[in-house]
DNA sequence: AAGGATTTGTTCGTATGTATT
DNA sequence: TAATACATACGAACAAATCCT
């Protein structure tokens, strides 16, 4: 009879008293047994309303233990860093940004030649099928992964550079192209959103309920031509990304 | 026993068939009976196996109907809209875009003066509780919604404007900011994405496993004086998001 | 147009496994 | 070791929406 499905009126009830204020991050959310005997309900009703908080990323369960409630404290990612920020508003962002300090290591790291892959080639300004370098890794931020990005750029570009080395010298990648007379000079950015795919999930130990974010990064030298294409799958949870330019 | 489950067996065969193009999109995905007979499983251990690729965004299910698989084919955004797109690669994107044609319709919009809230009172460089006009709205494409949209002026600057009242006129409230001598000289957006809260799954009429994209576009005019905060809710599945700049 | 078959959605109950406290 | 709490899986029944004959 009734017109909302008990498990969600379970949730509803659970999720208000946390954006309500009165369950906090780090807080515990009542056990299924607890939501059984409040309730009246199965085991496996009390359970569905637990597992739509954890679906939406409102909590985290780990067996044995319980289920708490998650927080939210990104890692800011600049877009373009060459404007002076201080000129346009110290202005606090409407999230509290658990900024800097940390520094982002690379894990994981593997740089090899490839056949361009189709997704690519347009945007590399090659064919399909010519050789890419691919430098693919990970980050950390204390340990836990955050990110993975893998960078491709053609092979008639960067070959026998130290781009195709795992150690790019100082100044990195963006160094060596311009030592190469590629330097680039205009990026332009991407981004959308989705849930991981199960490798995703893994390689950033993604909790149920975080999506991703995915920003690819193009990068033209003088010329209009194509230096680099950058995959990046960033941890929905951790990331704030953000692009200042013009008006 | 299984090291296993059964349930996330059956997913990830399904998810395979998916993505490795057996099953397309708008393909209809195997019923919950057919798994049962197929896996000699029960109900409830099929009926998982659909709910994870469901969750994830892979397909989406209609009671009476069955669960097909979700296709993505987005719509564009570009932050900043100054530079030449045809100087930098024509080149594709590494996702097909829907791309414009169909223009973006407004919906539900309201207009009215509210005390600020306390996050935006930094970015507005004002107190909390003064005064600011928000302008609210939907955007619909094809009559389906797609974002939700807050724009929050100071009223100290904007009061007494066309950008009070519903129709801001033509250039709309960039144009009415510059005749008030608070042209928009400079902006920031941010984004960042998570799951839905259920208003805005309801808003945006969401699917299960579709994560949002939140982006916050901060305006300065001259001088860094802050003229606009505008907060935006999109589908993460219908939305790419582009920002360019100069390297 | 009516009705039956199909398909997903909800809820109950029961049992057992596994990780944590 | 014992208690707690989440995880998996079975079976059964009914509801609600859709589809097809």
């Amino acid at each position: 009879m009734p017109e909302e499905p008990l498990h969600r009126q379970i949730a509803d009830d659970l999720r208000q008293r946390i954006l309500g204020g009165e369950l906090q991050a780090g807080d515990p959310v009542p056990s299924e047994n607890a939501l059984m005997a409040e309730y009246g309900v199965a085991q496996g009703t009390a359970r569905k309303a637990l597992g739509a908080l954890v679906a939406e990323g409102l909590t985290e369960a780990r067996r044995g233990s319980g289920t708490r409630v998650r927080g939210f404290r990104p890692i800011l990612r600049r877009g373009s860093r060459r404007l002076d920020r201080s000129v346009w508003g110290e202005g606090r962002s409407v999230w509290e940004v658990d900024l800097d300090g940390r520094p982002l290591e690379v894990d994981r790291l593997t740089v090899q030649e490839q056949p361009c892959p189709e997704r690519l080639a347009g945007a590399l300004g090659i064919a399909i099928g010519d050789p890419v370098w691919v430098r693919d890794r990970r980050y950390l931020v204390e340990g836990e992964p955050v990110m993975l990005a893998a960078s491709y750029h053609p092979a008639s570009i960067v070959a026998g550079s130290a781009i195709t080395r795992e150690d790019t010298g100082p100044g990195g990648a963006p160094a060596r192209l311009a030592e190469l007379g590629f330097a680039a000079v205009h990026y332009r950015e991407q981004a959308r959103t989705r849930m991981p795919l199960p490798g995703e999930a893994a390689a950033l130990e993604l909790g149920a309920g975080t999506p991703v974010m995915l920003v690819v990064r193009y990068g033209w030298a003088e010329g209009g031509v194509p230096v680099e294409v950058t995959e990046m799958t960033a941890d929905g949870s951790r990331y704030l990304m953000e692009w200042e330019f013009p008006a």
